[in-house]
DNA sequence: TATGAATGAGCCTTCATTCAT
DNA sequence: AATGAATGAAGGCTCATTCAT
């Protein structure tokens, strides 16, 4: 049952967010009592902040995972950690629209973001700037910092995501044709990175 | 005070949201009766949707304005669309939030975005799809679409403004580090564009 | 309709306290909305310290009035003073239950009282204690400080006002008999402490 | 079990009244779970009465309590009675306030009261009746019942213990003084009754 | 045009209570 | 004996909206 109530919860604050839902919805797609949601967490923010932190750490702990990364190439590790930041968004489409809109609001919740971003990545920057430090030096890219690749990447997976469902409707695409699109850009996101990078 | 009332809850819907913003709120900013919010606008509704619809229209009237780009030569063409596009944004960084979040919260507003999509940017998309093709026999541009030239840009260029503020305040990024950061992105994010179209 | 509020909500507090008065049933009693009672004092606690803080001061300013006491004699000042309490509480009786049990449960009142009893009775309280010194002096009282004649004054003023109705219900006192017996117990308390203070 | 939520249940009923304590806090207070609260006693109104009726009973039984006043001298009787009921009260200092109110807030407990005052004190009024007539025909103290000394004792002592614990905060008594005032006015309390006495 | 008053609906939360185990 | 789960009712409060003035 508290399960249920997460997963109910999940759903609705991901579709409408925090304010525009209520525990009377959430109580009526679980199909219970509304007073059991408080029973089990006592506070709407207490529910919220269960799944926040929840999709945040796991979003976060799979982008900056670098176990995997060690023996490839660096157009490789570029392309590895495309991927997955790619592919885990195509899981968890809604999540970035929560977590911006979350962090503008409850600027509270922005320490949690701090400390996934200051303590998390910083293997993974080491690496690849190290990396990138090299391939600058042997001329096989341009001078440009690992944070403007992040940046680039982020940017074209993440609005793919969120701009697509909107798109998609105005311009009637079917599921399949979004398919066919989201197929398409996953590998033309990581050529416009590696063309960005040649010298 | 009617000017102001729509000013005020321009204000507040950009900065909150449509839930968390109360006619209440709106009336205190403008320093009248609530009521009054109700005289000139009926509902709450009705004075999102005014405001929505204006900042919708003004937003893409700009992107596909085609008039200064004639004599322009392709990749000055692709460069003042970018910039241009960069720019309404950096006047207007909390529109495409608004406009996200509002679309998915009421799909009978996709309507508006779909005429925006279709009967707007047709000249646009006809002359820079004609531009292409030529580019393309000519072996000058990679065989892409300027929908997907699109995609990118806009990916790019919202990204920047609606992940910079939130990653600022976790990073401690000061504004003038952000005001550098942002000037540097706007060419760089036309350089990228310039470079995944290379052959 | 503001004072009809105000008056049902005293009315109520009175009779059963903070805790146990609900904003609906003041809303039933005045036979209005219930957030009608919000709207014109936002919230249970603005509305109550409304009328505690009333209550409160009404009720030590007669106490403490000390202006027509100078021409009078020592014995008349105290009868003067016990009778003016006793009539207080006659018109007022509930007042002392509730500040009591208010004061106990909010802490933070504490403070009112506090004030009430340090600034406004000053006057009183050294004119009084020098005209003991002189009747001490003079042989024609014992020698106690003013503080224990209030004392002693309070209690048996306050308690009888508490304690009558119960009793009377207890032993089925009619009205009548009620009021012959405050009306007894006035002059009694008087010659209590004036019997007291006799060397 | 049940005697640790009865202890738990009389503190916080003590402390907060009826009204400002749940079965929540009870069961909180004693570490159980919340229904056992209920498997005890089924209602709250249940255990609230178990409680009451209780300190109710006890509370008049030393009151009414004869047998050791036989061989005592008339003033000896007196001073022996204020000063097992001051003593009484020292030791349940806030039963005063919650007898009060809950027989306002609930006529049907006047019935606990009734009998009380009705069967309990017969032999104590009978003797005490007794003896003041004789001390009056003998003129050694002035023609008043033994209800008015009843009164005035009841109410110079409870009044004590109501009344200090607020005074004390507002004025910053501290405990020292208070236990001081406590014992000073233990036997002033006598006094006054004494002297009022006199004929 | 502007506003104070008023209201019904809904929200989050707590509570006393019940029930199956 | 003891408990976790569940529920209906109520509480305080806010909101969008209406209406008379």
């Amino acid at each position: 049952m508290e399960q249920s109530i997460l997963d109910a919860a999940e759903k609705l604050f991901l579709e409408k967010g925090f304010a525009a839902t209520s525990t009377t919805q959430i109580a009526k797609e679980v199909g219970c009592n509304q007073a059991l949601v408080h029973y089990y967490f006592r506070t709407k923010d207490n529910l919220f902040n269960r799944i926040f932190e929840k999709k945040f750490g796991d979003f976060f702990q799979v982008i900056f995972d670098t176990n995997q990364l060690a023996q490839l190439s660096f157009s490789q590790k570029i392309r590895h950690i495309c991927e997955s930041h790619f592919d885990l968004l195509n899981e968890n489409p809604k999540i970035p629209m929560l977590i911006l809109n979350e962090l503008s609001r409850r600027p509270e919740h922005i320490a949690l973001l701090r400390e996934k971003l200051h303590v998390l990545p910083e293997k993974l920057f080491e690496m690849m700037e190290k990396d990138m430090q090299s391939e600058i030096k042997a001329g096989r890219i341009r001078n440009v910092s690992f944070m403007d690749v992040v940046i680039t990447m982020v940017s074209l997976n993440v609005s793919l995501f969120t701009l697509l469902p909107v798109a998609s409707q105005a311009l009637k695409i079917d599921d399949e044709q979004q398919k066919a699109i989201i197929s398409y850009r996953r590998n033309e996101n990581v050529e416009i990175i590696l063309k960005y990078l040649q010298p």
